[in-house]
DNA sequence: ATCGTCAATACAAACGTTTGTATTTATCGC
DNA sequence: GCGATAAATACAAACGTTTGTATTGACGAT
């Protein structure tokens, strides 16, 4: 459990001044090539690394950008999460830099947390999900002129990068799914108000309801657990003698109403219709393989990383034109009603 | 964009000493009341935090704990690893502490990351999974007097903390579950050999075939993709007239297992059978519902939290008695064969 | 011989904290 | 009213870097 090496151990060993040693291991072309040489062998066969909390602290730069995981985080949590750690964490490493990871418990917290970190320099850039209306996360960003990147547009679209999926479509497509079987009333079952994601995929639902000349549907706003869709359809499945379609905006919802499927006795593609959404590992699988849609997670991981990048080799103020929407694709056909004919996959996910 | 408020601007402002600020935030006795209270009032006004970077450099210590996320992550990557940053960050944020996460490429590259995160500051402790034989990972961090706490025990049981999945047992249990309606060949699938919750798993299912007076099963050591079960499976339903029986370590590998026995026109339950691992999201939606154990997510995370945070706040060097088996729970029974008994569920997993 | 030039290196300050020690100021005993 | 004592504060060094500037010594030009 030796000391650690420093650039003063390797001066005093040397007989040189520190910042004699800085340069030499920078290939600063003031030192002498021998006294390069020698400094750098001594530094391989010592295996130095420079220590991270000092060059933080000369830079002003902590060397770090967080990511801030979005409640509530559970064994359902989108899968796409881990997919962008990994993948940033690959980029950011090949730049010198690290991954820090924030896990808010409430939505509240969130906004007090981003102010900790930057504040307190915990990290240099942020990347962010789930954005919402009036998202005091944003403005304070916006304000400190803290280098960002955002999963989902916000009230101040032209003011920083964002990467989207559209959901607007994809509300759009799981209405227009459901609709060519549907024999009873059609339920929007979406994230709370406020998250913009879940506001364009009712937006979009509705209004494609709307163009089919539908009744209003039913909408549920709820968390996306696996519970809220089990509680939803088992509510529903209880009280009409009709055949429900359920919309869900996320699998894990759509988990939750195959749950309450079996047991109420309920055969879904028969007695009930459900649309899913993310393609979520397992959804494959279930019977019959839910419909949903994809949402191309190592593209979304990959190119919020390349942004987030981009973003903090810009200068410190925009405009920020990198703003892209990522479309969604329809995977398989299980809403489609067993009568009608088989089920069919569209499209495999591996 | 103003500046980041400092001690030395606080100081400024109050005409006093930055380290009679610094001492007064710290309600040191040796300041004034009077003192004490206009330092810590400006302060809030100015909403001063404390620079993290110039902090740890003082200490010598990041305030970082790191995750190593292991390879390879991708959409089916183990659910505990979310929640497990999710429980860390909770507690570390607790006792003053951050959450860095590294995710290496290849398991080669682990070992040179983990020097790095420890030689160049970046945490002061780490949490790390999936050990292995002769894992270098753990050698190089018990020199080194790092704190650490793994998921699975390793070659030096009783010199670091550790929590670990009863993979044995739920090699056995696997074994013991397919065994009851074993019509044909019994299929191991585990995870790459040298990795130690994979040695126990396979330990424990072959210990369980011997007194179950079985023939010798099938091994197969492959990386726990859904890729690699449908290849396997794809391969023996190719083959074989008679009924395979698949053990699967992860249900991501008994997905595959699934998206095969699709493809080939087989019925799990009646051509074939399976057993999974872990309990993946969507596993009870599959038909029919996959039999797995569950590895109590919540718990692990938990553990490993707290365990963390006692190893932080003891002494140097061990002996460290923490070490935890947790038990595997089965659930579901959908390994039984559909002519003998219907499919139902032993226990619900919300 | 002397000065300027250049290369090579050393010195020093700075980043924002924390903490040991020295200094100032007020208070008390006598 | 004067020295001792304690309280309050200021000074200074340190953590490990980076980087601007000063110093040293050798050499060529005059």
């Amino acid at each position: 459990m030796q000391k650690r090496v420093s650039l003063k151990m390797l001066a005093e060993k040397l007989k040189v001044d520190v910042s004699t040693v800085s340069r030499a291991l920078r290939d600063d072309p003031r030192v002498k090539p021998e006294t390069r040489d020698m400094v750098q062998a001594l530094a391989r066969r010592l295996d130095y690394r420079p220590n991270a909390a000092a060059r933080a602290l000369k830079a002003g730069q902590s060397g770090r950008i967080a990511v801030l995981l979005s409640p509530p985080q559970q064994r359902f949590a989108s899968p796409i999460f881990l997919e962008l750690l990994s993948t940033l964490d690959q980029h950011l490493r090949e730049t010198g830099r690290n991954l820090a990871v924030f896990a808010a418990r409430t939505r509240d917290e969130e906004a007090e947390l981003v102010r900790q970190i930057i504040d307190e320099g915990l990290a240099d850039g942020i990347v962010l999900g789930r954005t919402r209306k009036n998202d005091p996360r944003i403005s304070f960003l916006l304000n400190r002129g803290v280098p960002f990147v955002t999963l989902g547009r916000t009230d101040w679209p032209n003011a920083h990068p964002w990467v989207e999926i559209d959901y607007s479509e994809a509300g759009r497509l799981a209405v227009r799914a459901l609709f060519d079987d549907l024999k009873g009333e059609l339920h929007i079952v979406a994230a709370p108000e406020g998250l913009n994601f879940a506001d364009y995929y009712v937006a979009g639902a509705l209004k494609e309801a709307a163009v089919l000349g539908l009744p209003k549907p039913r909408l549920w706003r709820v968390e996306m657990t696996e519970a809220e869709g089990a509680r939803i359809a088992g509510e529903i499945l209880g009280q009409t003698g009709s055949v429900p379609a359920f919309a869900c905006i996320q699998d894990s919802l759509a988990f939750g109403v195959f749950r309450a499927a079996t047991a109420a006795g309920a055969v879904v593609g028969r007695d009930l219709t459900v649309f899913g959404g993310q393609n979520f590992p397992g959804s494959e699988h279930t019977s019959p393989p839910l419909s949903t849609f994809s949402t191309e997670d190592h593209r979304i991981a990959d190119l919020l990383s390349q942004v987030m990048l981009r973003r903090l080799a810009q200068s410190a103020t925009g405009p920020f034109e990198t703003h892209t929407v990522l479309p969604t694709v329809l995977l398989r056909q299980s809403h489609k009603l067993a009568q009608n004919e088989a089920f069919i996959p569209v499209k495999q996910s591996g």
